[in-house]
DNA sequence: ATTTGAACAAATGAGTCAAAAGTTCAAAAG
DNA sequence: CTTTTGAACTTTTGACTCATTTGTTCAAAT
């Protein structure tokens, strides 16, 4: 019977990724408005009220839909950060692959342009303000890290980085519209490597 | 004649003075919208078409007194700029008494949190490029004489003075969100001893 | 050079209405 | 017991009208 349940949940929670797959690629071509739960069944070749056995309603469809992405997002730069030894190395791969990550999902990047509310500076207006939090536990550890090895400086720890999470998303506003993207990533750069000579202990 | 001239010039810019002292009052007490032009005339004790001799029309009447207090703004910090010696000094004090304008000068600071707006991370949608780049102007300075004195490492002063023009910028926007007010002014001292630690040669 | 009053133009808010989209749910299907 | 459906219900939207307010112009007066 757990095996029973198990099998059904997963169904269940396959279907709905399959659902949000759709979603993503719907929003991203007709923005939030302009997409109708009918159109979404249509394509799912189910009816819209079936839809409703997934999902609360449309608001809930789209910040799964956009959390599934960032998830994923921040698990792969998670994943990828892990795996370096050095943690100059660390700092650079975690700023260098969260914006290549951006650029090369499409779907999501169209999304993000269309909807700037995504990325915000204030914390009280992030809707997605669960999986930041999980983002910024990515930065932490790499500052934690580098100051218990006695790389960097001995900085305290939240302040920073409440201030590093704050850079990047400045950085990902100012890449999220359209223009300007290769100054941003010369800025980039600049950045990474003017903060690192302020963390590096000597 | 030409003293005529000039005297009739300083009547009418400083009736315009008059006017923008009054607009900045009632756009911030009562908002772009609400206020109106009569508003504004009757509190100068004259009819709404005069104003029309002073300024272009309403958006221009907002932007000339909005862009009048962001001039004395960005004049003030570089006049108190100038006047400090040590150049690691002179990068403390441009951060911290741009800070503490904005928090003093309450009118101003209402503007800005109902028009967020007025600070934008894309520079093609600034309605104050032209100020904003004299203010970055004030940045560009203190980097060339830090790098010229051999303070500062031979950082790229163009895109470094993009970048912290960009940062400062994040941290207005983070201000401007009437929460979270200390927090912001914490990781602006964080922020101000890394990058001065980044900028600093041995 | 400044100011005004009167006239004109544009924007706004309230109200109506039908169509479209969102949402619920009891019953059917598997 | 899970999943799906069709039909009914509710809410939102867009188009339209209309009176009022607000923004803007300009010739004439100060």
């Amino acid at each position: 019977m757990s095996q029973k349940f198990k099998s059904l949940k997963n169904d269940k929670e396959t279907k709905l990724q399959d659902i949000l797959q759709v979603a993503l690629k719907m929003f991203a071509r007709y923005g939030y408005k302009k997409t109708t739960i009918e159109d979404i069944a249509q394509e799912m070749g189910m009816t819209k009220s079936n839809i409703y056995f997934y999902v609360a309603n449309k608001k809930d469809l789209y910040e799964k839909t956009v959390g599934n992405e960032l998830i994923q997002w921040r698990d792969t730069i998670g994943r990828e950060v892990e795996q370096v030894e050095d943690i100059v190395e660390k700092f650079r791969i975690m700023v260098s692959r969260a914006f290549e990550y951006l650029f090369s999902h499409k779907d999501l990047h169209t999304i993000v342009v269309n909807d700037p509310g995504i990325f915000t500076l204030s914390r009280d207006q992030d809707r997605f303000l669960e999986i930041n939090l999980g983002a910024m536990q990515v930065i932490r550890m790499v500052l934690q890290q580098g100051v218990s090895q006695g790389r960097f400086y001995p900085v305290d720890i939240d302040v920073t980085t409440d201030l590093l999470f704050s850079i990047y998303i400045m950085f990902l506003i100012k890449t999220s519209v359209a223009s300007e993207i290769q100054s941003v990533s010369r800025m980039v750069e600049a950045g990474t490597e003017l903060i690192l000579r302020g963390l590096c202990a000597p």
